[in-house]
DNA sequence: GCGTTCAGTAAACAACTGTTTGCCGAAAAT
DNA sequence: ATTTTCGGCAAACAGTTGTTTACTGAACGC
């Protein structure tokens, strides 16, 4: 009597993107224990649900997933570094939320993460190409956003970005070692970082004042 | 009438070790391009000019394999890093011999390097995890030879672990950029992270002294 | 209603994989 | 001189792999 819960009618877009997310995710989940160039087409499909022909009416490639996982991966940065420079403009209180929401962002992402962080150098070059350029994108955004900064004032475009690259690896390299870590570790890796943060600020005050 | 080129009386230990080294060199070679994850034995065996079955006789894996090619990429650390400090002790040129011997190992050493990128964050755990415990050693010989710097007399060990923390991995960061760039960029790389060097030895000297 | 589109399938392809087995032959040990 | 050791090999094992083929059936455009 009750409607037939039904077998989902779904709209065939619909359908195929269900279909393509569930390859994404399947390889994503793969990927925690394995590297992209040891993945294999038909252990995705397997793992997805589909037959392993279905893989090809989505992606021509496995380098193809990828890239897109790293897309998706880094989607959210833009925001994420918008939100923590849109506070106080206190250099303290700037390094306490980056460290924060990088913590946050690991905790919840943590598949993605790592997945990056095995790809980032990885044996597949169109994917490591595309983790490069993203990270190369990132920092010209974050040396934009330096130049605004009273206390940088009067410094090159050279040196901002040169400052603007020290800060993303050390944020990069904080978000690998996180993600890797044991929850107990944690906190002291939050905290080393933020020390290290923190002297990098002291020396870009008395850069170019010496 | 000359003496036969001989099939080489070889001792037994000597051939064995000769075997041993092809299929490292074969593996080695093979990982510039791909990762170890996807990396396979009959592969190896076959560039060394082997038999697969004879893999075995000096392996047990290829993880195993792995480990060892991350203690030979990082066996000359040591003499390195002493070799920086052993002369002036001007910080201006210590940060230059630094990056000089950071680019010329890099040059001289690329497969290493690559492999040791690809594999730090790699899917297969005994290598990162080897990958990671010399990492960490490296930083504590550092942190040792800074405790003897003068100007970071009165440090206490954990500020001192921090600083040498930030260095190795500004060290690390920029021998795995130099690798994958090519030639015409690597000028710029070590004029920037000469540049970053110089900036976070500013902020240490002011560290505590405000 | 009706032909078209197209995501998904099963089956077949040849080629590849890791690992074990028993054997060989020469170096080493006695 | 004879026995033992052992690095290397060929062969076989039971899988796996990527990719293409022709096909099905349901959602679409009209």
């Amino acid at each position: 009597m009750t409607e037939t819960p039904a077998p989902a009618p779904r709209s065939r877009q619909a359908q195929k993107q269900a279909s393509r997310r569930a390859l994404l995710d399947a390889a994503l989940a793969l990927l925690e224990r394995q590297n992209l160039s040891g993945l294999g087409v038909r252990e995705v499909t397997r793992a997805a649900g589909l037959s392993p022909a279905g893989f090809y009416r989505h992606f021509a490639d496995l380098a193809e997933l990828g890239v897109v996982l790293v897309q998706e991966s880094l989607a959210n940065l833009h925001e994420m570094v918008r939100a923590v420079f849109a506070g106080s403009g206190d250099p303290e209180q700037l390094i306490d939320r980056s460290v924060e929401v990088i913590d946050a962002h690991v905790a919840e992402h943590a598949a993605y993460i790592r997945f990056l962080a095995r790809e980032r150098h990885g044996g597949v070059k169109p994917v490591r190409d595309a983790v490069g350029a993203e990270l190369r994108h990132f920092a010209e955004e974050l040396a934009e956003l330096l130049a605004l900064r009273p206390e940088l004032a009067g410094w090159s475009a050279g040196d901002r970005r040169m400052l603007a690259e020290l800060y993303v690896d050390r944020m990069v390299t904080t978000a690998l070692a996180l993600v890797e870590a044991d929850p107990a570790e944690r906190a002291a890796i939050a905290d080393t970082v933020r020390t290290q943060l923190r002297l990098i600020n002291l020396g870009s005050r008395h850069w170019k004042a010496s």
